[in-house]
RNA sequence: GCCAGGGUGGCGAAAUUGGCAGACGCGCCAGACUUAGGAUCUGGUGGAGAAAUCCUUAGGGGUUCGAGUCCCCUCCCUGGCACCA
């Protein structure tokens, strides 16, 4: 059987461009002050979310956003912008420290050979990266730096006066070690029996951890903590001028969960104890008629009575064994126990009784609240339970019922705030309550201080030393500080990590000994878009130079565009904004934040319409798709898809016909001689385009430009679709409108579009240099002006004919040529037209 | 439950400010070339109807001369959050 004759030769030239680009290293930039670096132009930084090198390789979901930004680099590139377009590893992680548990084979050697199929891979596509600027996080000239800046974080306290960071040195307090960025914190976490480690709030799923769905359990460790917290406010803030999605946005906003409000102290009957408790609604005090603690509340031991001791201890041991999971379990009914002790309503003096519930958390505003059950879903749940009494004190302004009503309305039942709106009602009650010293406004967050440290060993050492059970850092001098080798990566179980089994490495020196745990895998892409700037300095985490060029520019964000998925919308995007503004505040880079323009790309579902599993066993890989079709192919397919943004099916059927489209383009410009060799189309001629070619070759670039720069690739691909179709079958092709039809087609499809470049500069003199050196053209809107144009006739808003006007014509004459058309008077005829709209050079509507 | 984004032919999808619904591609149908066609080229292709014509953007209502587009209600899908006081 004869192999499958290719429809255009592409498995000879696409192999032979990447060799080219790579032996000129024509899409390597330098850096300022460096040779061949264009002082005349502007920057433009590029940057896709750099991937982890799973043994698995790329799958088609990679390249979608990669394929977008290459579009866009190479686009910028002919526009005259010096682009930074690189690409690196995201290196550290569990799977390759999994991998070393099982075979013993050291992750780093497992991590070189995935990255080397990566880097393949992505070569094979042909993608505009620099690749002279390549960084791997687990490369210690790279993590050098990233314990580096954990350092300076470390070094660092958030002065609440000037609103940032500055460095601990001018801290006046007695004990820095209370104030640092980076601190140890004896903290309930989420730990992983099955992973042997800690987890992230945010990488817990459902009570399961998200890597591998395994159960997670709360257990207080000795942990370090990066204090987030501290810039919360201006992590809000400072998204506004950010060029991102607005669900993005608010995903972030919602994550970092912002409440103002008031706390207010409960004096405890017969106890010199008060409780504080954070509420959103201080307007509602009067109806509070109850407290509750969480059960995990420190104050519980000091008040809760003699005989109601067993009940309490039960209960709070019963709450330490559930999972995550059962406890946040929605459907379930709320559960308590009276302490016995009975605090004091501020506002009217009178005695409620003190509850602990699990539904009150203690990691949320003071692990305390007042139960105000009329007004409070949860609490009129609670008190029904227990049976605790209901006072309303909010009238609806409808005629909802006051009864569980939890909107804004008129304050009642409250003598001091009676008649006030809830707003008013809220200031007065905090006012007062500030005066009388018992309470004071409150501002509280959702979001969480950092759980920074991991029990594994595949990630960055700390670069921290513990002497007589305190810490200090190492001299920079001695960084990096590289992981021992290990015989044995299994995690002890006990929550010790992996690294304390290298007893000489842990021990600094006599009485000293270093850090054991590790930094998560989001540490090293914390801050590798400055790295990328200047990614072998071996002085400086980033040149100052570089950076302040790379990252430069008017907008608050230094990398101009960011590409990825949507899933690193709260993680990956919050930690990385976090440090980019402590560098920031510490003077070492010049943006406060790091992305300006964010795309998220939509998944890729298999051609089953599913999520891509191995289980399903619909997984498309790169490799098949390019052996069959090609890379130009591969990448026009990814964009022709359907829109960037938005979730879609692979179709391999969808592949051929842009390979067809592809295969036209190659016809229309090459044609196979007697020998069955292909050669340039005899039909290639020096002559000038005909109007209708001028404005179909205007037509395209206009659309084309414009759809690349707003992420319409699909669009644009269907325009440069109808360009091959117009000008298929034409007699004679006007060497000037394929120039330009080739250049815009290059950063779609730019193996094909090089080579037919260079063979047309085989036999025309009328250009020079290759495809990726040519300048984007420009449309001339004159070519693009009709002259006639189509006007619709409708009657009562229903097309009923069309007619050809010539351009510019008048309302008065659009609306005399509808009248006497012939359908239109055969419609009207005996009626009265009673109103005629005419909307200027497209439409005719009259109204009968 | 709450928040966000969606729902347009057999399929992936187009559609400035409200102004010709279905561009482009897939699939399908017909024709041409051909020993051959799973190659290529040409034409057709939302539905109903012989036709005039009517119907059609998840469903219902509204605003408007005119609605895929704006407003209200309902249903469905996807993602996120989820006892956050």
């Amino acid at each position: 059987m004869s192999e499958r004759r290719k429809p255009y030769p592409f498995d000879e030239f696409e192999p032979k461009w990447q060799a080219i680009w790579q032996e000129r290293q024509l899409f390597h930039v330098p850096n300022p002050g460096e040779k061949g670096f264009d002082h005349s132009k502007s920057k433009f930084y590029v940057l896709d979310m750099f991937p982890y090198p799973s043994g698995a390789g790329l799958h088609v979901g990679h390249p979608e956003g990669y394929t977008a930004t290459d579009i866009i680099a190479r686009y910028k590139r002919m526009r005259g912008l010096n682009v930074l377009h690189p690409m690196g590893w995201d290196a550290f992680g569990l799977p390759a420290e999994q991998y070393a548990i099982k075979s013993g084979q050291h992750p780093a050697i497992t991590t070189r050979e995935n990255v080397a199929k990566f880097k393949n891979q992505l070569k094979r596509i042909g993608f505009s990266y620099d690749w002279q600027r390549e960084i791997n996080t687990t490369d210690p000239r790279y993590y050098k730096w990233t314990q580096w800046i954990f350092l300076q974080i470390y070094n660092s306290w958030f002065n609440p006066a000037t609103n940032k960071a500055e460095p601990i040195s001018t801290y006046r307090g007695k004990n820095p070690d209370e104030v640092r960025l980076a601190y140890v914190a004896d903290v309930p976490v989420n730990w992983c029996p099955e992973l042997g480690t800690v987890l992230a709030n945010e990488e817990v799923v459902d009570g399961k951890s998200e890597v591998g769905g395994f159960p997670v359990v709360r257990r207080p460790m000795r942990q370090w903590m990066l204090r987030i917290t501290a810039y919360a406010e201006r992590l809000l803030d400072e998204l506004d001028g950010l060029d991102w999605p607005q669900g993005i946005k608010l995903l972030q906003r919602n994550w970092i969960g912002k409440s103002e409000g008031a706390e207010i102290d409960f004096k405890i009957d017969k106890s010199d104890q008060k409780i504080r408790v954070f509420t959103t609604r201080p307007d509602t005090l009067y109806g509070g008629t109850f407290l509750v603690l969480a059960p995990e509340h420190s104050l519980v031991d000091l008040i809760v009575t003699e005989e109601q001791w067993p009940a309490v201890r039960e209960y709070r041991e019963r709450t330490a064994r559930k999972s995550e999971l059962e406890r946040v379990d929605l459907s379930k009914d709320k559960t308590g126990v009276f302490t016995g002790a009975y605090a004091i309503n501020p506002a009217n003096n009178k005695n409620i009784p003190i509850w602990i519930a699990d539904y009150v958390l203690i990691g949320y505003g003071t692990g305390a609240i007042g139960g105000v059950p009329a007004h409070d879903e949860r609490d009129l749940e609670f008190a029904k339970k227990f049976d605790l009494p209901v006072v309303i004190v909010v009238q609806p302004a409808g005629n909802e019922p006051a009864m569980g009503f939890i909107g804004e309305g008129v304050a009642v039942n409250s003598p001091m705030i009676d008649g006030l709106t809830s707003a008013d009602a809220k200031r007065k009650i905090t006012a007062w309550l500030e005066e009388r010293g018992q309470g004071k406004r409150a501002i509280n967050y959702k979001l969480r201080d950092w759980l920074f440290s991991r029990q594994r060993y595949w990630g960055e050492p700390f670069p921290i030393i513990w002497e007589d059970g305190s810490h200090r850092s190492l001299d920079e001098s001695e960084l990096p500080l590289v992981p021992p080798p290990l015989e044995d990566y299994k995690p002890i179980g006990t929550g010790e990590p992996p690294l304390s089994k290298a007893k000489d490495w842990i021990r600094y020196s006599e009485k000293a000994t270093r850090e054991t745990n590790v930094m998560p895998q989001w540490a090293g892409s914390c801050w590798y878009y400055l790295r990328f700037c200047d990614p072998n300095n071996d002085q400086r985490f980033v040149g100052e130079q570089a950076e302040h060029y790379w990252m430069g520019g008017v907008k608050p964000g230094g990398v101009d565009l960011y590409v990825g998925g949507t899933e690193h919308a709260v993680l990956h995007l919050l930690y990385a904004r976090f440090w980019q503004k402590v560098l920031f505040d510490r003077g070492y880079v010049s943006k406060p934040e790091p992305f300006q323009r964010l795309v998220n790309q939509g998944i890729i579902l298999g051609e089953d319409n599913q999520k891509m599993s191995k289980s399903r066993g619909n997984i498309v890989n790169p490799d098949d798709v390019i052996d069959l079709y090609g890379a130009d192919a591969f990448r026009c397919y990814e964009m022709f898809m359907g829109p960037f943004e938005q979730m879609k099916p692979w179709s391999m059927r969808g592949v051929e016909g842009v390979s067809r489209f592809l295969a036209r383009v190659w016809r229309l410009l090459m044609a196979e001689n007697q020998r069955g060799d292909w050669e340039l189309s005899a039909k290639i001629k020096e002559t000038d385009a005909s109007k209708p070619q001028q404005k179909i070759t205007h037509a395209a670039i206009k659309k084309v430009t414009e759809d690349v720069e707003s992420f319409s690739f699909n669009t644009a691909i269907s325009q440069m679709m109808i360009f091959v179709n117009a000008f298929t079958g034409a007699e004679a092709i006007p060497l000037s409108s394929i120039r330009v039809f080739l250049i815009l087609l290059s950063p779609f499809a730019p193996h094909i579009a090089s080579e037919l470049w260079e063979t047309l500069n085989g036999k025309f003199t009328d250009a020079r240099g290759d495809i990726t050196q040519q300048s984007w053209p420009v449309y001339d809107q004159q070519l693009l002006a009709e002259e006639e144009v189509e006007i619709v006739l409708q009657i009562n808003g229903k097309v009923r004919d069309r007619m050809k006007l010539p351009i510019g014509i008048t309302n008065e004459e659009m609306k005399s040529a509808a009248l006497v058309n012939p359908k239109i008077q055969e419609r009207i005829a005996g009626k009265t037209v009673r109103k005629v709209i005419v909307v200027p050079q497209k439409l005719v509507n009259l109204v009968v």
